[in-house]
DNA sequence: CTGAAAGCGCTAACAA
DNA sequence: TTGTTAGCGCTTTCAG
């Protein structure tokens, strides 16, 4: 293959003994004498042998790639299911092979062909929402498929995650707890985002249930997150002065709305309430705790590896997701 | 292999021609006439065909894969590198396999001997302090390697990155140049983190030099750096109480440094300067523009794939850094 | 333009 | 405990 790669052959020549026996050694598999299993490492590691799994698995069954296709590397969202599920991954000898989606259903119907190529044991995706032929391939690959972050909805094996749109009714009714009763809503595309998506329903649903409307919203057009935030709620407060509080598409935005405050002067929350989604550092170690709600990103990708790799049965598994009460709402 | 997985050979007898035909075929690859293609793409079509790489890599040359090794998934950073390389791995048809290695020597001495395995076309790793068997491995594998984020020192093969040295002593002759005179350090473990290293020694020697030393420094052992940033500027200026300006190791610790300000009523810079480094969004889009050092880390990954999958010859190449005024120092 | 045949490097029976 | 023998699914000469 590549020059200088040392093969399975010339390990066993250089310790006199058969590719079989050598196989056996290497992989601590099998019978083998102690003696014999000393000239074999001894060969191998003289000659530097890397094994070639790329034959090892075309030769036996399943690799041990798993697949994972996540929207945005920009989002740490998920890198934090990334992250989960890698610590899975490394613990169990696994190798991760990831993809990113740029939110784009066929990007993720390409990356997912493609991906399947390699025949990986599992394929973990974000979201629930797949085109057709994409389910379609995950569906005849025989390979595990995990459905990670959303729950709202029928999954193709497992999934595992949290209700997106329970947790907008939640920022709902904890607004309308602290009773505020003139709302904004900041987001970003919902085509892309599905998620956000459903949480912006869940909200403006329990809204409306309490005989209320949305005063203002917004899909921000800016790339950067924290500048959307603060641009959004400047361009807000100006055009809707009477906006009490504003529930954003996630931490980041809600974050850029707090610099926004506190550039201008403006008092959170008595001047104007902020509640974000995620729960993450950024504003958990800000002036005032952000009001959010927190999910458990990491212990998503952690446990629908873990599931996966245990040969779980096909099933949904909540995880819940926590309010923080926060000083900003 | 997997249960249901197509093979060519059935593609191709469903086709009613031969094994290599359909190969030619499905790879748009030598010759063959227009029915003889729509035959075969109707019958690969038909039956949910996805080839499979691990033979077709065995078979042929190299493997589309490229290992990367990252540090850390925490850090946007590493995220940033990660997307800028996935962006051109996309655009050329290649997949990325990546590990983690924690900053852990050790970890990544086996993510490295586990991805060469895979015969990957190519391998990126952050830094260019790897341990002497992680050298080995990767000079012996005839990949192409890419050492990212640091050109401080020597490289086995291409080199990507700005001078942590540098941008440890631009940091320092900003300080300089605005009077500071007292300064203070924050930062998390040097064994882990060598490029923070070399940026701190970068900045101590520029005081030096200058005839001034660190008045205080500490390595923070908080995970979060949000918070190492917050909890740390506390406790230095309760020690130190004459600290004018601290240098910390990220943008992260900085805002954690400016979060304390804030929520304490210190007045920035005049109270108390601070100065990161990367160039966050976080920074950029704070009350006050953080000064920090703003790194091309999306470039780094960008341009590090391209010349390695363009065959570029082995060289150091320095994007350089850029250093952000701000209104924090 | 097409097919037959020989592997790629390794694993997995099966004998020995 | 060991070696021999078939492949795994695909690509690639090389004839036809």
């Amino acid at each position: 293959m590549l020059p200088g790669s040392v093969t399975l052959t010339e390990v066993a020549a250089a310790a006199g003994v058969g590719e079989s026996t050598a196989s056996r050694v290497l992989r601590n598999h099998g019978s083998f004498s102690q003696a014999t299993r000393e000239r074999v490492l001894a060969a191998a590691a003289q000659l530097g042998y890397v094994p070639n799994r790329i034959a090892g698995t075309l030769a036996s069954a399943g690799s041990n790639l798993i697949g994972i296709l996540i929207p945005s590397l920009t989002n740490i969202v998920f890198s934090d299911v990334l992250r989960g599920a890698n610590a899975v991954i490394d613990a169990e000898g696994f190798q991760a092979v990831v993809g990113v989606t740029n939110y784009d259903p066929r990007r993720e119907e390409a990356l997912v062909a493609s991906m399947l190529s390699w025949r990986p044991a599992a394929m973990m995706v974000a979201g629930l929402e797949h085109s057709e032929r994409t389910r379609a391939l995950l569906a005849a690959s025989g390979s595990r498929v995990c459905e990670l972050l959303d729950i709202d909805g029928p999954g193709l094996d497992l999934v595992v995650g949290f209700s997106n749109e329970g947790a907008g009714r939640a920022a709902a009714r904890h607004l309308l707890a602290r009773g505020y009763k003139r709302f904004g809503y900041l987001g970003r595309d919902f085509g892309r985002d599905t998620r956000a998506g459903k949480r912006y329903r869940g909200f403006v649903e329990t809204l409306r249930e309490a005989g209320l409307t949305l005063a203002d919203e917004e899909i921000v057009p800016v790339s950067s997150s924290i500048e959307a935030g603060r641009v959004g709620t400047d361009r807000m407060l100006e055009r809707t002065p009477g906006v009490e509080a504003i529930y954003y598409a996630n931490d980041d935005m809600a974050i850029g709305g707090y610099f926004h405050c506190l550039a201008n002067g403006l008092s959170v929350p008595s001047q104007l309430a902020l509640f974000g989604h995620n729960g993450l550092d950024v504003g958990r170690f800000a002036p005032q705790v952000m009001s959010t709600i927190r999910t458990p990103r990491v212990g998503i990708g952690e446990t629908g590896m873990r599931l996966v790799l245990a040969g779980a049965s096909a099933q949904t598994v909540d995880l819940g997701f926590e309010l923080v009460e926060g000083e900003t709402a």
